[in-house]
Formats: C-alpha cells, structure tokens, sequence
DNA sequence: GTAGCCTCCGTACCATAGTACAGAGTCAAG
DNA sequence: CTTGACTCTGTACTATGGTACGGAGGCTAC
C-alpha cells in the first residue's frame, strides 16, 4: 500500500501519518533502492488506528508510544497495560471532579448575578478581581485552582 | 510598583506578566521620560488576579481578553458576562459527559482485560486496534469519538 | 564607587498535535 | 509522450500558555 492508500483507509491525512512517523508512532518503510514510492504494509493500517483509539481514550501521542512499544515487546505482561489503563481511568476520574466543583462555581457565580445592569455591579466580575469568592450563596466558596501545574 | 513587585503580589512570574503585556490582557505603563523603570498602578495586581482566576474558570486568554473589554466598556450590561458564564458552563457540563462516557469505556476495557498473561491476548490492545468495541461486557460499545476537531 | 540585585528588550525555545506548502520526482492512463 | 495525480523532502507555520536567556542599563546600600 502507498501511503495516500493508508490515509484513505484509516482517515488520518497523508501529513498527519508522517507527523507520526517523525514521532516514531509509525515505522517509516525505506524507499526501494531504484527510487520510486514508499510501500507500506496493511499493518500500517491497524497501528494508526489503534493510535487514533487510543487517543480518543485521552491517551496522549507519547503514551501511545509507551503502550506501542509494551505491545511489540514479547516481555511485556498484560498486567502492565491494565495499570495504564487504571492509571488512565483515574485521571479521567480526577478530571471530571475538577470540572464537577467548577460547574458548581460557575453556577453559584451565575446565581449570584442580577443578569442586568451595569458591569459595575457584576457579582461575577467582583468574583473574578477579588479572589473568586461570592457573598451570598457562597457554598463553592473560595475558587478551586485547576490550572495546571506547568510540569 | 514595580514589575517584580506585582510579580511578587500575584505569585506570576516576571515573564508571565510581560507575556500577558504581549498579548494585550495587561497595560504596560510607558518607561519614564528621563528613563529607569516602570511604574505599575496596584490595580495591575487585581487585573492579573482576574486573568487568573479567569483560567481557573476554565477560560482562555483570548476569552479573558473579551472579558476584560465587556469589563472596561461601560456600555457593557452585566447580561452579556452572565451569557458568556453560561455558555462556559455548558462547555464545562459537556466536557464531564464527553469524560464519563470516556471513563465507562476504559472501565469496559479493563473489566474484560485478564490482568495477566502475554500481551497478545490483551484484550484492551486487541480493542484499540479491532475499532475499540470490547466484546464481553460491551455495553460501551464502539469508543466514542472525543478528539477534538482541529478547528 | 562598586557590588549585587532588578529591569528592559529581543529573541529563542518548551510541549502538544498537527497543517501547509514549495519544488522535485514518480507513476499510470490516455 | 504528455498530463494529471500522487509522493517525497524539508521547512515553516498554526494555536495555546508560557519559560529561558543574554546583554545592557538602572538603582540602591554599603
């Protein structure tokens, strides 16, 4: 198969399989000796998409890497994928608490807005400037920080 | 103030605060006439609070941007800050249901996965590859599709 | 008056996940 | 044997949110 072929059959654009192939998600076949194109096994096919299932599973394309190279390790045991996916699940896991105790700040800020007038008096934008706190209903109180550490 | 003094004040960095100078969501006071250094008003200090705060609230620069103009705009009614708080939150509210239906299939995957024995026959790596569909306990179902669209 | 911070300025770089494009080569059909 | 589609290669650019650094200038305390 040439590589517009492998790009037709797993949806992922001829660019974007050879950006995975710079990041060594994908081998790269060696051009024939004479010139000419490319040839690529039909695995090719299967290893993109189980790049792109795996990313749809919030694996990042480094991890997917790790998990690639478990896979087409003999050694490896099955238990050592398991862990990654539990390690996963409880990312996944902590990721939707963060965004439960944001929702709820976002609606005590919502509730606690008049919804007209002027911005002065906007008990959203007084959140925002004085530290995220709302007066009244303030059961969220002081505003969780989610931002990510830059590590 | 100045700028390492504000710095100090919001626990940013030096360089973050000139890199939101950059992008136009903090004023950068003119160096004095006879050179040396700026002069940073104090409410520079509750202006980057604001950027941060914005972030934790799920925010982008660019949104905190628009933000900060509806702010200083004293045409700005306090509805249109309300219907961007609400807008966030439907984002945020779909972003937890785009995670749990995430963590649904990882725990389907994990479930039907044996924990031991080689790789070959693990059966998350079978489902990444094969279309994600886990074949015991498929309730999950083909993974959804939760990478985001590159726009 | 000089040591030692701090500031200023520009530029480059980090990670993440790609996209875009120019210019040359290759291949298959008509 | 030419045209059009595809491939190859390298490089640059997108967005997001910063971080790092070199060299020059400024400020302050001893």
């Amino acid at each position: 198969m040439r590589i517009g072929e492998i790009a037709k059959a797993t949806g992922v654009s001829v660019e974007t399989i050879r950006f995975y192939e710079r990041k060594g998600l994908i081998h790269q076949p060696a051009r024939p000796a004479n010139g000419g194109f490319r040839t690529y096994p039909s695995d090719a096919v299967s290893r993109i998409r189980f790049v792109r299932e795996a990313q749809d599973l919030g694996f990042s394309l480094g991890e997917i890497n790790e998990l690639l190279s478990l896979k087409s390790d003999p050694g490896t045991d099955c238990s050592s994928i398991r862990k990654r996916a539990l390690i996963k699940r409880d990312e996944v896991n902590s990721k939707i608490k963060k965004l439960k105790a944001l929702h709820k700040t976002l609606t005590a800020l919502i509730d606690a807005c008049p919804g007209k007038g002027a911005v002065t008096f906007c008990s959203i934008l007084n959140a925002l400037e004085n530290g995220g706190c709302v007066e009244k209903n303030s059961k969220a109180g002081k505003i969780n920080r989610i931002r990510k550490v830059p590590g």
